[in-house]
DNA sequence: GGGGCCATGTAACCCGTTACATGATTGA
DNA sequence: TCAATCATGTAACGGGTTACATGGCCCC
C-alpha cells in the first residue's frame, strides 16, 4: 500500500488538503504506523486528480495562502475498498535507535546515555499526546489502532524505565570484556588478514 | 545507518557470509528492528571489502555451494564505532496491517477477520520464537533489545486478543453506519462533484 | 520428481526522501 | 527581528526491492 492508496483512506475521514493530510502522518492517527513527506504525497493527489478518484476545490483564504481542499469521489471509494482487500504486506520497521541499544557495548556511555534517554521521552511524549487525544466519536478500527499504538509505546517505555539501571550496569561490563579481547588482538595483530 | 553499515554491526557478532548475515534480518537478532534483502547485502559487503572495512576467506565446502567468509578488520571496526555516534534518525514504521485494521469498516469481515487474526498469530509466533531462543551468553545490547522486542509482541498480540470481540462488534456497527451514509449520497449524488 | 535449503550475484526499476523555490502572517 | 505555521510544488538523487540467473544436495 503506497502513499497514493493512504492519501484515498486518508480522505475517507473528511476533505482534506495535502497540507491536512501531511499532518496525519505527521502527528495525527496515522504517525502511528506509516510515514509520508509532501514530496510524496503532492504528486499522489495530483494522480489521483487526473485519475478521477479525487476532485478538488480551491479554497481562497485570506491572511494565509490559498489552498486545494480534495474530496474522495465515489469511484475513490471504490479504488480504496479495493485496495484493503490485498492482503497486507508484512510490517516494515527499521529502527535506528534500537540498533544502537543492541550495539551498546560498542559506544561511549555518554552517547549511549543520550540514545536511551531521548528514545525514552519520545515514546513518553507519544503515549502521552495519544492519551490526552480527546477521542469524541471516532471509528472502531482508528480507537482500536490507537489502544494498539498506546500498549506499544507505554510497554516499550516502561520496560525501558524498568530495566535501564541493569542495563548500564551490565554494558559497562560487557565494555571491559571488549576492551580487553582488543589488547589481546593487538598482541596477535598478524592473523588478523589486517 | 544503512545495510552497510549493519553488515559491519553483523560482522561483530562473528564472521558470515552473506547468506548469514541475511538470516540476521530475516530471523534472527536483527529482525525487530531492521531488514535488508540479498539485493542490497551483496553489494555492500563488496564495497566494504574494496574500502578495507573487512577481509575475505572463501570456503571450499562439500555437499553445498562454496561461501565467502566475511571478516571484520580494525579498520572496520572503527568505522562502525564512529557510525554509532552519529544521533540515530527517528524510527520508521510502515505496518499495512495496521492500516488494514484502521480502516476496518471499509472492508468486509471475512477480510477483516483474516487480516486480524494472521496479524495476531504472526505476533505470537514471534513471540514464542523469541522465548524459546536459548541465550546462552549475549552481550547485555542484545539481551536487553530481545526484551524489548518481547514486550512488543506479546503487549500487542495480549491487547489483540483482550479486545477482539468489541472489535468486531464494534466494527458491524461502523459498517451499519457507513452503508446508511452511502445510501444517503446516492439520493443527493448530483452535488458530489462526481 | 518436486520443493526447500544452501549460496552468490546483477540489473532494472520504483517509490520516496531531501532539498530547493516562494511568500504572507502571526506571535514571542 | 526571528522563528514558526500555513501552503504548494518540483527535481535530483538514492537506497533498496524485485526479479532473474545458476546449480547442487537432501529429504519426502
Amino acid at each position: 500500500m503506497d502513499v497514493k492508496t493512504l492519501c484515498l483512506g486518508a480522505l475517507t475521514l473528511g476533505d482534506a488538503s495535502g497540507y491536512e493530510i501531511r499532518k496525519l502522518f505527521e502527528e495525527g492517527p496515522f504517525a502511528h504506523f506509516y510515514d509520508a513527506s509532501y514530496g510524496s504525497i503532492y504528486p499522489s493527489l495530483g494522480r489521483l486528480l487526473s485519475e478521477g478518484l479525487v476532485s478538488v476545490t480551491e479554497m481562497v483564504q485570506d491572511g494565509r495562502p490559498d489552498k486545494k481542499v480534495y474530496h474522495l469521489t465515489d469511484e475513490g471509494l471504490t479504488v480504496f475498498r479495493a485496495a484493503l482487500v490485498e492482503p497486507p504486506v508484512r510490517d516494515k520497521v527499521r529502527s535506528e535507535n534500537v540498533a544502537r541499544l543492541f550495539f551498546a557495548d560498542y559506544m561511549d556511555e555518554d552517547t549511549l546515555r543520550a540514545v536511551f534517554e531521548g528514545y525514552l521521552s519520545e515514546f513518553r511524549t507519544m503515549s502521552e499526546k495519544i492519551r490526552s487525544l480527546d477521542d469524541g466519536y471516532i471509528s472502531e478500527g482508528r480507537r482500536f489502532t490507537r489502544g494498539l499504538g498506546l500498549v506499544f509505546y507505554e510497554g516499550v517505555a516502561d520496560y525501558m524505565e524498568e530495566n535501564r539501571d541493569r542495563f548500564f550496569e551490565s554494558v559497562r561490563r560487557d565494555v571491559m570484556t571488549n576492551n580487553k579481547s582488543e589488547e589481546a588482538n593487538l598482541k596477535t595483530a598478524d592473523d588478523d588478514g589486517n
